[in-house]
DNA sequence: ATTGAAATTACCGTTGA
DNA sequence: TCAACGGTAATTTCAAT
């Protein structure tokens, strides 16, 4: 839990460039490159880290479209909804949360029939509000400066 | 824009595995390995991929909370909130989105406290509605089997 | 295939409990 | 005194060309 500073920084900048060698991470936060392996194996081993990827701008990449559908789900469907969820290709992320929507969704089609179909699948198990995403101001992995928080 | 088969395996095989390497991608796509560092080359060049960053488990690693925050912003007020939230250390996504809920944000903190003050922040500009995550089923960084799409 | 860099291992020293 | 952590250096692996 009470992870340091040195950790937060190494998160932080790993967060910002997966790519950084222990090298380079170590002249960042001052420390050998051992001592910066070990720590990220650390990391790791507790589940803080849990995988390595790539951002993708979805735009260029040929999916034009995203929207957020926050789906207000039937009381007697939700185990039904979610197993559904978890096998339609077009779901980026899936929340589940509190409130009257209980489920919220990110999703990237192709086009707007590709949308409508897919609102069509949904519809059976729950009521849905589309919001087409028209800018992402902010994408990070982490909040900021956690270790200021107290 | 058109991508072929290869470069949506390529985006596919890093955004689950960020650190393969060109020689392990070549062998997944029946490719070279410099023929393979050629196509990660173009697709960064292109800003496909816009970078690569690590997977963090937010509650390991001391952020138990986190939340959506759909923010009704008020019509005088949309350029001064959107300053405002690149300024908040605390919001990790914010969709600028169509409907009555015009940015949608996803925040982590430390306490409900925290939580508490950053809708302070929040209230002078807009009305808040949040919702907070209690899982998420599906955690990806784009649409699965995208060249299936028409 | 060769060169260079990065990861890993082993070993030692320091510190703090 | 012992456990945890970091540094240095040598070795081995591996990636880029």
């Amino acid at each position: 839990m009470g992870l340091d500073k040195i950790n937060w920084k190494l998160l932080t900048l790993l967060s910002q460039n997966g790519r950084l060698t222990y090298a380079e991470l170590a002249k960042l936060v001052h420390l050998s490159a051992p001592a910066v392996a070990e720590r990220v194996r650390k990391l790791e081993e507790l589940g803080v880290i849990t995988g390595y990827g790539v951002q993708v701008n979805l735009e260029k990449a040929g999916i034009p479209i995203t929207a957020l559908i926050g789906c207000q789900v039937y009381r007697t469907k939700e185990r039904e909804f979610k197993a559904l969820i978890m096998e339609v290709d077009e779901v980026i992320e899936c929340y589940n949360v509190t409130g009257p929507y209980a489920f919220m969704l990110k999703v990237g089609v192709k086009s707007m029939s590709k949308l409508d179909a897919l609102l069509e699948r949904l519809i059976d198990l729950s009521d849905t509000n589309t919001m087409m995403i028209m800018s992402q101001p902010v994408d990070r992995t982490m909040p900021l400066n956690i270790a200021q928080q107290d």
